[in-house]
DNA sequence: CGATTTAAAGACAAAATTATCTTTAATTAG
DNA sequence: CTAATTAAAGATAATTTTGTCTTTAAATCG
């Protein structure tokens, strides 16, 4: 479904979201080993997630590191695909054509187009904080 | 969603049962003018659904060239999955964690069923055939 | 200020996917 | 049998994704 990238970026940023509710930072390290993703590619990811600073945040040096401010963790999950410019799977034909729509659809169109409505309902209506707090309440996993 | 190998084998199977109805046979050429793949690229797919012999069927020389039986259109798209080594995706984690599962749920799994099991249905029940006659009616379109 | 800690940035490398090209083998028509 | 046609197979190349390493910059603490 999605890239390594992106589930690595979904990962992360609801176990960030969990782990930073009392004001702390949590450092790259503890992320990668939380979330079990190689330490330097979730830097990158990491760099990726706080670029515009409206999801992710960071400070650097001693007691640094990456969190979410009460807003941001009230977002949609959603905006993690969008940092990860990778919103478009939630819109793509099944069979990866360009010109498929309503007016001029792929075979699948009519039976695929519920499943995407579906998929995209849920990224659009369920905020990272509802996923966060599950991990909290001890019923969910987010590490293999 | 899928790979661009799956896709385009995922048109060129549609488009080969749309066409040999009439027990014509499509050269490759055909096939991959029709669905807007590259050529060399599509010889390669197609290695890979006459595999087994048990989807898409071929026969060389003159005349030769790509067919789907009776028994093959009739078989649930998912058939192309396999054959593609990417069923995998209906039922992978959303979060691309190993273990996720409903004893071991991730955050996201509770959520993320439903699309699957909707995304399960539709390949598991719906027929190559069924979305090839589509095509015949001229209700849908296969290429960009 | 100087040392330490942390993320940011960028260069580099490996692996996987996508795409191309060439040769071989099978089939048919003459 | 020979030539033509077509898929099969395999070698190669380009691109993208994934992953690593090194250097730089910022923040804090003494």
């Amino acid at each position: 479904m999605f890239s390594k990238a992106t589930e690595y970026a979904l990962r992360a940023t609801i176990f960030i979201a969990q782990k930073c509710e009392d004001d702390r930072k949590l450092s790259l390290d503890e992320i990668a080993t939380a979330i079990d993703s190689p330490r330097p590619f979730t830097a990158k990811i990491m760099q990726l997630l706080t670029k515009d600073g409206m999801l992710v945040s960071s400070t650097r040096g001693p007691n640094g590191g990456f969190y979410l401010t009460k807003t941001a963790r009230k977002q949609p999950i959603i905006s993690v695909l969008k940092a990860m410019g990778e919103e478009s799977v939630l819109d793509k034909c099944v069979l990866g054509l360009k010109m498929c729509s309503e007016i001029k659809p792929c075979p699948m169109h009519s039976e695929y187009v519920h499943v995407r409505r579906k998929l995209k309902e849920l990224f659009h209506t369920k905020s990272i904080e509802e996923f966060a707090v599950l991990i909290d309440d001890g019923v969910v996993f987010i590490r293999n």
